[in-house]
DNA sequence: TGGTATGATTAATG
DNA sequence: CATTAATCATACCA
C-alpha cells in the first residue's frame, strides 16, 4: 500500500516539476459544466428535487390526466434512482479517497521535510496536483453516469423504441368511430376522452391514433376499404336491422359511400351538413348493397394524386 | 429476414 | 393549439 501511494507521490513530484499549469492538457471546463447542469436537469445530482421550469413543460401533470405515462415512467425513474444512488455513493467514495490521500501525502512530506527543506508551495502544488486528478475523476464518473442517464432515456423514455400495438379493445373502438364518422374524424376533446377510456389508453394516444389514422386512410383509401366495411358492419350488428344473413343497415355504409362522393373530410363548416347528408344518403342508399362494391368507389378525397388511379369513376 | 403495419415525434401551417 | 405530412423506430408477419 504505501509503496503503491509513494510511487503516485512520485509521479506526481515528477510532473510538479516538469509543469503543473498543464498537467491535464485538455481543461475543458464548459463540458464539466455541461455534464453538470445535464445530471442536474436529470435529477440525478440532487435526490428527489422538483419544481424547476426543466421539467414543467413535458410532464404537468397534477391535474387530471390519470395515468398518462407515468406508468410507463415508473420503471424509469426506479432506474434513475438507482443510477442516482451509484452516482452519489461513488461520488462519496472519490471524495473520501481524495482527502485520504491528500492528507497522506502531506504527512509524506512533513516528514521528509525533517531531512530535506520543503516549501509550502511544494506542498500546495502537491495537493493542487491531487485534487486535479481527482476531479478529472469525477468528471469521468460524471460523464458515464451521464450516458447511463441518456441510454436508460432511450430505451424507456422514447416511446418510439418502446413500441407497443394498441390492444385489440382500444382499436376496435378507435376504428369503430372513426369509420361511424368517416365525413368528419375529428372526435371532440370530450370524446377523445371517452374513446381513450374506452379503449385504456390516454388521450393524446387517441388524437395521435386520428392523426395517422386521417392522413393513412386519405393517403390510401383503397387499402381501408375492408377495413371500413368491417367495423361498419360491426357497427351496425349492435344496432342490426333486418336480415340474419347479414344484410346491414344501409345507414353507416352509406356514409361511406356518402363521404366517398363527397370528399375529404375537411368539412369545417360542419355537423348538420353532413347530418343531412347522412339521411339523405340513407335515403338513396340502394337495397342491392352498394358497400359490396369490389371498385373503391371511393378516395374522391381529392388526394393530390392518386397512386393507386383508376377511381375517380 | 425483408416488407408492411403502426404508434410516436417533428416541422410546418393557419 | 390542433392538424397535416413526413419520418422514425419498433412490432408483426410471411
Amino acid at each position: 500500500m504505501k509503496s503503491a501511494l509513494f510511487s503516485v507521490l512520485c509521479e506526481i513530484k515528477e510532473k510538479t516539476a516538469t509543469s503543473i499549469q498543464h498537467e491535464e492538457e485538455d481543461p475543458p471546463d464548459a463540458q464539466l459544466l455541461r455534464l453538470d447542469n445535464m445530471l442536474l436537469a436529470e435529477g440525478v445530482s440532487r435526490p428527489e428535487k422538483r419544481g424547476r421550469g426543466a421539467a414543467a413543460g413535458t410532464t404537468a401533470t397534477p391535474g387530471g390526466c390519470p395515468n398518462d405515462n407515468s406508468i410507463e415512467h415508473s420503471d424509469y425513474r426506479a432506474k434513475l434512482s438507482q443510477i442516482r444512488q451509484i452516482y452519489h455513493s461513488e461520488l462519496e467514495k472519490y471524495e473520501q479517497a481524495c482527502r485520504e490521500f491528500t492528507t497522506h501525502v502531506t504527512n509524506l512530506l512533513r516528514e521528509q521535510s525533517r531531512v530535506r527543506p520543503v516549501s509550502p508551495k511544494e506542498m500546495e502544488h502537491m495537493v493542487g496536483v491531487i485534487h486535479s486528478k481527482f476531479s478529472a475523476i469525477q468528471r469521468q464518473l460524471k460523464q458515464s453516469t451521464c450516458e447511463a442517464v441518456m441510454t436508460l432515456r432511450s430505451r424507456l423514455l422514447d416511446a418510439r423504441r418502446k413500441r407497443q400495438n394498441f390492444s385489440k379493445q382500444a382499436t376496435k373502438v378507435l376504428n369503430e368511430y372513426f369509420y361511424s364518422h368517416l365525413s368528419n374524424p375529428y372526435p371532440s376533446e370530450e370524446t377523445k376522452e371517452e374513446l381513450a377510456r374506452k379503449g385504456g389508453i390516454t388521450v393524446s394516444q387517441v388524437s395521435n391514433w386520428f392523426g395517422n389514422k386521417r392522413i393513412r386512410y386519405k393517403k390510401n383509401t383503397g387499402k381501408f376499404q375492408e377495413e371500413a366495411t368491417m367495423y361498419t358492419e360491426k357497427t351496425s350488428t349492435a344496432t342490426r336491422a333486418r336480415g340474419p344473413g347479414g344484410q346491414p343497415s344501409p345507414g353507416d355504409k352509406a356514409m361511406v359511400l356518402l363521404y366517398c362522393s363527397c370528399g375529404s373530410f375537411p368539412l369545417t363548416s360542419g355537423g348538420d351538413m353532413v347530418l343531412t347528408l347522412q339521411t339523405l344518403a340513407f335515403l338513396q342508399s340502394p337495397p342491392g348493397g352498394v358497400y359490396l362494391q369490389p371498385q373503391p368507389p371511393v378516395s374522391q378525397l381529392q388526394p393530390p394524386m392518386d397512386p393507386s388511379g383508376a377511381l375517380r369513376k
